[in-house]
DNA sequence: ATTCGTCTTGGGCGAGTGTCCAATTTTGAG
DNA sequence: CTCAAAATTGGACACTCGCCCAAGACGAAT
């Protein structure tokens, strides 16, 4: 066999997917491109349907891969939270990792919409985004949320909202939301004085000016 | 001047204008051509570029014109209600009114990404949103909501969101979410308990099993 | 040195794209 | 009836699209 063609080639097949990735938040999901992430991966045109079967399929192992990756990553971050409150601040602090535009939440919504006329990629990011709820709601209920299960879906489904209007919203800052969705996590002993069981952090992650 | 000829061609601008949403949804922002539009409308594809200078212009403008009727529908029905609940219920009525996909959302979140590459287009949307925003707001603030305006921009992004994930996840059903977004609504005096000022019309929609 | 498997090249195919425009029809005004 | 304005037609332009494939490149195995 030949063990650095190979790997050449695997080299290529991700320089694709990345590429591809950085395509479909620039220019949309169907305005992607066999020659466009060809040419930004450094490649000719036919290497495209060499490593891939169609450009959809391409599209497609993207997306669930960033997806995956990311959720991953969130994942792991979520099991060394020591409360609800630093959970939620978890997932605020991903989005606000990056600027203006956060290209990787993008491409999720750009997942979502191509997962409408898609049913095998509906069920593919499906599974990815129900461990990250579970993910979510493990934490919730080790801290005593009330409504642990629905309230991880209600918040993992706000944060694409919120992403999709924070340029469209200057006052949507990190820590306005912050406040806000904070109050829809309440304990069982929550009943006189909707207070959490954890304040303290109050404000600590919101030193930069973040408009995210 | 032909009275009748002009009727005639606003028709036929008003029919692409019907069509190009249509199929905003069906195959994505950057999917929709020329002549699929003009197939769809029943004229020929000539008549797109004498109604409209091109195809982005077409739809901007079919989304920013569907936009806000969709959203001074939901203003005046906000007008009549009574409580802070039942605004809340009124926007996930709006959402749960149509099937397993609603087509008017769908437009929604394409144009908020199309805005991503179109910032004339992100204009005209924002201030589409500013008003809802501004609607449900005054609502809080007339039914003593806390922090009102940041309540509302949270609510109103998550519906988008909300949206987006009810395909991807079964549980989201408009019950399960109306329960979890209720506790993001506080009043005043809320301190002592947590409830709100109308709970009796607790499961008043939720007669039909929706799936939204 | 020859064979083999893998990856890569570059060009070509038919179909579809946005946009334009001269010619034609429709229709109300003079 | 005549005429000009508005609306419409159907075809053409120059591209770009996804996909395919014969041909070559090149290191590994024999």
């Amino acid at each position: 066999m030949a063990a650095t063609a190979k790997e050449r080639g695997r080299e290529a097949r991700e320089r694709l997917l990345r590429a591809a990735a950085e395509l479909i938040t620039e220019r949309g999901w169907t305005g992607v491109t066999t020659r466009a992430v060809a040419e930004r991966a450094g490649v000719t045109a036919g290497i495209v349907h060499y490593h891939f079967d169609s450009v959809d399929a391409l599209l497609a192992e993207t997306a669930v891969g960033t997806m995956r990756a990311a959720t991953a990553w969130l994942e792991t971050a979520l099991e060394q939270v020591g409360s609800a409150d630093e959970a939620l601040t978890t997932l605020l602090a991903a989005l606000d990792s990056y600027g203006g535009n956060d290209p990787e939440s993008v491409l999720f919504v750009e997942a979502y919409l191509a997962a409408t006329r898609d049913p095998g990629l509906l069920e593919r990011i499906s599974a990815v985004l129900t461990d990250l709820r579970k993910a979510l709601a493990d934490r919730f209920i080790e801290h005593g949320i009330t409504d642990a299960e629905a309230s991880a879906a209600v918040v993992v489904a706000s944060l694409d909202g919120l992403m999709l209007h924070r340029d469209l919203n200057p006052a949507l800052t990190t820590g306005t939301v912050r406040a806000v969705l904070r109050r829809l996590l309440t304990t069982e002993q929550d009943g006189e004085g909707n207070r959490h069981e954890e304040t303290a952090d109050e404000g600590a992650r919101t030193e930069r000016g973040d408009r995210w």
